[in-house]
DNA sequence: CGCGCTGTTGAAACTTGTCAAAGTTTGTGG
DNA sequence: CCACAAACTTTGACAAGTTTCAACAGCGCG
C-alpha cells in the first residue's frame, strides 16, 4: 500500500469521527515494538519487516475517560481498538432500554469487532476506568493484511476468537447455575490478569454488581449474595470490589461438579 | 494466486480429512453463479471477473446424513462450509458432557468460522436432516481474499456477522423470560424461512424440544410447556414439530412489553 | 462532609426445573 | 408391511433457584 492510501484512510477517520482527535495522536508516537503489550496484541514470530508494516494500522491513541464511550451501538464503524491501559465493558441495549453485558475487556484485548461489515457497530463500549486506546483504522487494516499475511492471519484469528468467547458466554448463560456462573467469571478474571502480570489471586472489580449480573444473566442482588456465600464457603474474600481467592481448586470444582 | 497453490491447498484438505471423499467432489459441478442462494452466500454487485475468482474458492461439495457430524468440536479445521441444502445445529460440549446448542442453520449460511485461527473447530455440527454443504478450503478462502478485495470484505462481513448473532443470543439468554425467547427463536426462524422462499407463518421446526431448550437455556419440559401455552393463547397452532404462526403481532408484543 | 450511588440482607413471590407417568411418533428389523 | 422398541412430547405435582420488594449500611465523589 502507499503512503498516500495511508493518509487518506487516516484522514477519513479524523472526519468522520471527531472525537478521534489528533491531539496525542501524531503517529511516530506510536511502536507496537516497544509495546509491553506486544505478546498479547500480536501474532508471535513475525519478523522486523512484517513488524515494522503492523505497526503502521496503528494510526492513533485516544485517552476514554471513566464512563465515556470509545464507541456507541449504531455509531459509523472506522476503527477497531486495542487496548493499551485500562477496562472497558461492552454491551446491548435491548428494545426496551435494558441494558445486556455483552463482555468485559482488559489491556491487550481488541474492541470494536462486532462493527467490521455492517458499517456501524452493534454495541457500545464503556471506559469503566480511565483508559487509554489505540486506533486501527479498519481499511488499513484490510489494506495492509492483504500484504502482510501474517497480519491476515492474526485478523481473522482475532476474529474467530472473539466467536469462540462468545460461544463461551453462550454455554456460562445457558447451562449454568447462578453459583457456577459467578465462580466461571472470577476464574476468567483471575487468568486474564495473570496473563497481565497482577496477581491472580488477588484484584480489584472495575465493574459494580448490577454490570456483573448483567454479565452474567442474573439480578444485583443475587449477585451479591452469591460473593457472600463464597466468603462463607471460605471460597474467596471480598469487600466492595475488592477480591481475594482462597480456594482456588474449590471454585474450579464449583465448575466441574455437577450440581 | 498460481493453480498449483490451489491444487496444493485442495489436496491438503482431502489427505486430512478422508470424509471429504473426491466422490461427487469434482470441482467442475460447482457453480456459485448459478446457485439459487447466491443471493445470501455471496456479496451483491460483484462483476463477471471477481465472481469466477470467487468460485474457485469452492472446492467441493459434501452430503451429511440426518444425524452425522460435518465436524465434532477438537476436530483440525481446514474448511468453512456454506449450506446448499438441509439444517443444522452446532454446538458445544461443556466440561460434564452436557451439550449447548449455540445455533441452528440453514440454506445460504455459513458453518466452520469457529475454527478460524485456533487450528481446530471449538463445536461441533451436527445435520439434522439430509443436507449438502459447500467445503471451502480456508486456506483457499485467504490466498483468493488476498486478491480480491471484494471477497476480502465478504469474508471480514460474515465473521463480524456471526459476533453480533452471538450477541444477540447473549442478549436472548441474559435478559428475556422463557417466553420471550421462545417468541424470539420463532420469529428469527421465520423470519429466515422467508428469505428463503418458504412460509413464514407455517413451518417444520428440525429440532427437538430439548435442542431448542439447549439453545434457549430452559428445559424441554418447558419448552413443550410454552408451546402449549402459545396455542391456548392464540399465538399459534403446534403439533409436534409442525408450527403454524397465527398472531405474529402478538408474538413480536411478547418481545416488546415489559414482563 | 454529606448526598447519592453501590452494596448487603431478609422475606415473600414467582418462574423454571425436577421427577414421574403416560401418550405419540418414528424408525427398524422381521 | 407390520410390530415393536426407542425416541420424543405432553402434562401434572412439587421442589428449588432466582427475582422482587424493601430497608438499611457504607463508600466515595464532588
Amino acid at each position: 500500500m502507499s503512503e498516500a492510501t495511508a493518509l487518506r484512510s487516516t484522514q477519513k477517520v479524523i472526519f468522520l469521527n471527531p472525537s478521534e482527535s489528533p491531539v496525542g495522536a501524531r503517529k511516530f508516537e506510536v511502536t507496537c515494538s516497544s509495546c509491553n503489550l506486544r505478546e498479547i496484541c500480536l501474532p508471535a514470530g513475525l519478523d522486523h519487516d512484517d513488524l515494522q508494516r503492523i505497526e503502521q494500522v496503528v494510526y492513533a491513541r485516544r485517552r476514554v475517560k471513566r464512563g465515556d464511550a470509545l464507541f456507541n451501538a449504531g455509531d459509523v464503524f472506522n476503527s477497531m481498538y486495542a487496548i493499551r491501559s485500562g477496562f472497558f465493558k461492552t454491551s446491548l441495549l435491548d428494545g426496551e432500554g435494558r441494558e445486556q453485558v455483552t463482555g468485559f475487556f482488559m489491556g491487550g484485548e481488541l474492541l470494536g469487532m462486532d462493527g467490521v461489515g455492517a458499517g456501524h457497530y452493534n454495541g457500545a463500549a464503556i471506559a469503566l476506568e480511565d483508559s487509554e486506546v489505540c486506533v486501527m483504522p479498519f481499511s488499513l487494516v484490510e489494506d495492509i493484511s492483504r500484504e502482510v499475511p501474517a497480519l491476515q492471519r492474526h485478523l481473522h484469528a482475532v476474529l474467530a476468537r472473539e466467536i469462540v468467547r462468545d460461544h463461551g458466554v453462550m454455554l456460562l448463560l445457558g447451562s449454568m447455575r447462578a453459583e457456577e456462573r459467578l465462580a466461571a467469571f472470577l476464574l476468567n478474571l483471575s487468568k486474564r490478569f495473570t496473563r497481565r502480570g497482577y496477581s491472580p489471586l488477588d484484584f480489584h472489580l472495575r465493574m459494580t454488581r448490577e454490570e456483573i449480573g448483567s454479565y452474567l444473566g442474573l439480578k444485583l442482588e443475587t449477585v451479591s449474595r452469591l460473593f457472600s456465600k463464597f466468603q462463607e464457603d471460605g471460597l474467596i474474600e471480598v469487600q466492595q470490589k475488592h477480591v481475594r481467592i482462597r480456594d482456588n481448586a474449590g471454585m474450579e470444582q464449583l465448575l466441574t461438579t455437577r450440581h
